[in-house]
DNA sequence: TAAATTAGTGCACTGAGTGCAATATTTCAA
DNA sequence: TTGAAATATTGCACTCAGTGCACTAATTTA
């Protein structure tokens, strides 16, 4: 081999990156179509030939026509545990759960998170599986918080930390859809925990 | 018309008779299919056979498969509501909460939810879907709390009551069915209940 | 008992999702 | 550099859920 190998080079093999270039391409292609179609509306025939691939082929990047929508919101999990790794132990879980959740909300594009909610919302089956992901994001937490405090008689309080936290983001970014994006989700999320401790 | 309808005589039409008996029998032969053979392969053919109708009529009942299995947890949000308005303004709207869901956690058969929650695990869009439900059950909560105070300075808080109660009973019930059904339900969603208090 | 409702059915269709086998592309080792 | 192994893409045929429509059967009401 007399030549340099660039896509090595940048430690990503060609294969790979047509993957990956290909998987972003049906993301584009499926949200551009809901938005302008709707949901049910479009077919993954349409999907396809807007992404240049077959309709044989969509089925080995996504499982399904929703996951187009629920792969973003996958990304939550892996963010909060991220976020929760860099806390301390010398504060109440709760707390600590606030400030990771306070912190990557600003990662959010406030319009898009609008407009992917109305599309969902078009959807009965849609919406479930998003709700849904809100019990999975919160499983996801409580593994995150006994990684931060295993020890065994703590299990149940993490458990009902995880299910106030999810709970309180929930209700914000609820709130922030039904206001259509007045105030950010921060101080949503600030008002939601400030409620949960003078409410309970 | 020389004879008395016996029908009218019990408050209910000829129609309204065969249709409630067709429900439950669609009803039956689903639920029955589902265990024996799994939800996915249980197909509605097979279900509209079993039931004794056409694969058409069976879409004049439910909307779709899953409304078999969804149909039956959709009567928790009326009990609900039901109970709860037997409660007095006198105590904490959580406590109220508490008390009815305790009250009523009695009607349900051990038994038939163990293996009902199963089926429904069976399914990824199912389970999502009955996830989802909690969170209709959480309005449908907090617009019976808000019968009971209707002061608006106290909307938040019971958006939050609403939160936490459901997210009590969700943890009690996936307790019950993760220790299948060891402990009655009643006592997880105390001891739940109890948790709460101390943790927050 | 006739007319008006409502329930049940068959038929043809769309669209999601799967299994399989064939072809094209990328990788890796000699 | 080349050929073999691994993986990606595709077409085809199929199953099944769900819908629209037009028609028939049963029930209700006047």
């Amino acid at each position: 081999m007399t030549h340099g190998d660039p896509s090595r080079a940048s430690g990503e093999g060609l294969r790979e990156r047509k993957r990956r270039e290909t998987l972003q391409r049906i993301t584009d292609a499926g949200t551009r179509l809901f938005i302008a179609h709707g949901y049910e509306a479009t077919t993954l025939d349409a999907i396809a030939a807007e992404a240049g691939i077959s309709r044989r082929t969509f089925f080995h990047y996504f499982k399904s026509k929703d996951e187009i929508l629920l792969a973003m919101q996958a990304g939550l999990g892996d963010l909060l545990t991220a976020a929760l790794a860099q806390e301390t132990r010398d504060q109440r879980p709760i707390d600590a759960v606030r400030k990771a959740l306070v912190r990557i909300s600003g990662a959010y594009d406030p319009g898009e998170m609008l407009i992917l909610d109305r599309v969902m919302r078009s959807s009965e089956a849609v919406l479930a599986r998003k709700q849904a992901s809100y019990v999975q994001h919160e499983a996801t937490l409580f593994a995150a918080l006994r990684a931060l405090w295993p020890e065994a008689e703590r299990e149940t309080g993490l458990r009902l930390v995880a299910m106030l936290s999810i709970g309180a983001l929930r209700l914000s970014l609820e709130a922030f859809n039904r206001e259509d994006g007045r105030r950010p989700i921060a101080a949503l999320l600030n008002e939601a925990f400030d409620a949960l401790e003078t409410e309970v």
